[in-house]
DNA sequence: ACAAAAGTGTTTAATTTACACCCATGT
DNA sequence: ACATGGGTGTAAATTAAACACTTTTGT
């Protein structure tokens, strides 16, 4: 069967990263895609993909992930968790796929296996750059997603249920939100993960009894209503919350 | 640097599977152990291993380790679930790790990721049956791990964290118990795994409010003392249960 | 008769849920 | 003045925690 010889110095042939970047504007939960440039005849097969490639044989799984997300996208210094690896045999042989396999890869048919990560970060709050072999780095609406190539909608997916999963579990970590916000923000952060609508008293209360949670005094300027407070993680709490394992009801 | 050429067919030189299974004896928690036959000088420096080997190119992960558990310990049709990924580029640079490479592989040197699967079986209720390079394939006390090879006592610590966690915040599936089982076995086996000790009457009553516990006719015979009532999981409430998510004090 | 684990309820404390109004700001 | 989201408390229901005695069997 299709197994990879090494020609390209250094890169493994044979496993890749995939990021699922999750980005939160505010309102909508979103998934970073890219436009691997292909021409296609009929517009409406294009497809996305995420952004992923091989690895290095010198590096381990999480710098090849955060390398492999910069060349792609231009982000960095992005705190990536791994959720899962994908190896379907027959992973790679969609039609357009294997294509585009050809063009930028030296083995196009080797078997790889791909190691997932997920992030969440604030949509607005980060450029970016497409570079290497993206045309293009974007958000699309995590519902309704366009084609995807490989199997990156089984990975959204899969990385989705880990998010949801992990956001009822465990708190989101500071990792994931941006350094000062509001407690309305991080209501509708997890409404937009969770698809459920929460209550406003009831979640201020939880949140602010795990007492990682600091309120700033700084409030909200321009806004055309009573300016909120701003607030931002205790690193240091917050890290003994994560390690007591516990429960989180909202 | 190091990395794979494909000489033995069909064998993927890049990744493999490793499998931490837990047994337990309705006492305490082992994990399952290779003896790789290897001659050491010194024997306190001898050391084992997890079972697990390279995949193959025609196999999907899933597949890749459940054939490699067989292969190496004779079990068989054992419910097996991803937990992670482990790839330091010197996760194999053990001294006694790359001789025993050397004499087993065809590309020794070659960068190898592993996919780590877990599970949790009755250690008595299955026999043991080492084959292809395992000399002997037998159960360890989780406690006191003795030298093992490679980046495995990092992976066994990873598949416990991750035991535990999946422990408290779904139930164990039917697919890692024995098919009847009294509470009190049970209570045993969530000690066991939480580390913990758990009031009796407390555990009893939440466990079955869950409902995917459903009694039998059948009782213990033969202990000497009141013979405990034998329970089944119900599969199908046990699904839905699975499906909800949800959260599990004991 | 004794040892050993099975089986069973109640009381108290903590947590969760549902729910409505005033406040500060920009336009 | 009005629209917008911020901010706040309480009562009722549910859930969690602590705790002790009787039962059934084998030896």
């Amino acid at each position: 069967m299709r197994n990879g010889n090494s020609t390209e110095s250094g890169v493994n042939p044979n496993v890749s990263v995939d990021c699922v970047i999750f980005g939160f504007d505010g309102e909508k939960l979103k998934v970073l895609l890219i436009d691997r440039g292909q021409i296609i005849e009929d517009e409406d097969e294009k497809s996305y993909a995420l952004p992923g490639n091989l690895i290095h044989n010198d590096e381990n799984l999480d710098e090849a992930a955060g390398r492999v997300l910069n060349e792609l996208t231009g982000l960095h210094d992005i705190y990536l968790e791994q959720f899962g690896s994908f190896g379907d045999p027959n992973r790679l042989t969609k039609e357009e796929d294997s294509l585009w396999l050809k063009s930028i890869r030296a083995q196009p048919d080797a078997r790889v296996i791909t190691v997932a990560y997920y992030s969440l970060i604030r949509a607005d709050q980060f450029e970016l750059h497409a570079s290497s072999f993206a045309k293009e780095a974007f958000w699309h609406d995590i519902e309704a997603l366009p084609n995807l190539g490989f199997d990156h909608r089984e990975i959204i997916d899969s990385a989705l249920k880990e998010l949801k999963f992990k956001s009822k579990y465990q708190p989101l970590g500071f990792e994931l939100l941006p350094e000062k916000f509001t407690l309305g923000q991080l209501q509708k952060l997890y409404e937009a993960i969770l698809n459920t609508e929460l209550d406003k008293r009831n979640f201020r209360r939880k949140i602010l009894k795990m007492s990682f949670l600091v309120p700033l005094k700084e409030k909200q300027i321009g806004v055309p209503h009573k300016p909120a407070r701003y607030f931002t993680f205790d690193k240091e709490k917050y890290q003994n919350y994560k390690s007591n394992d516990f429960y989180f009801t909202l």
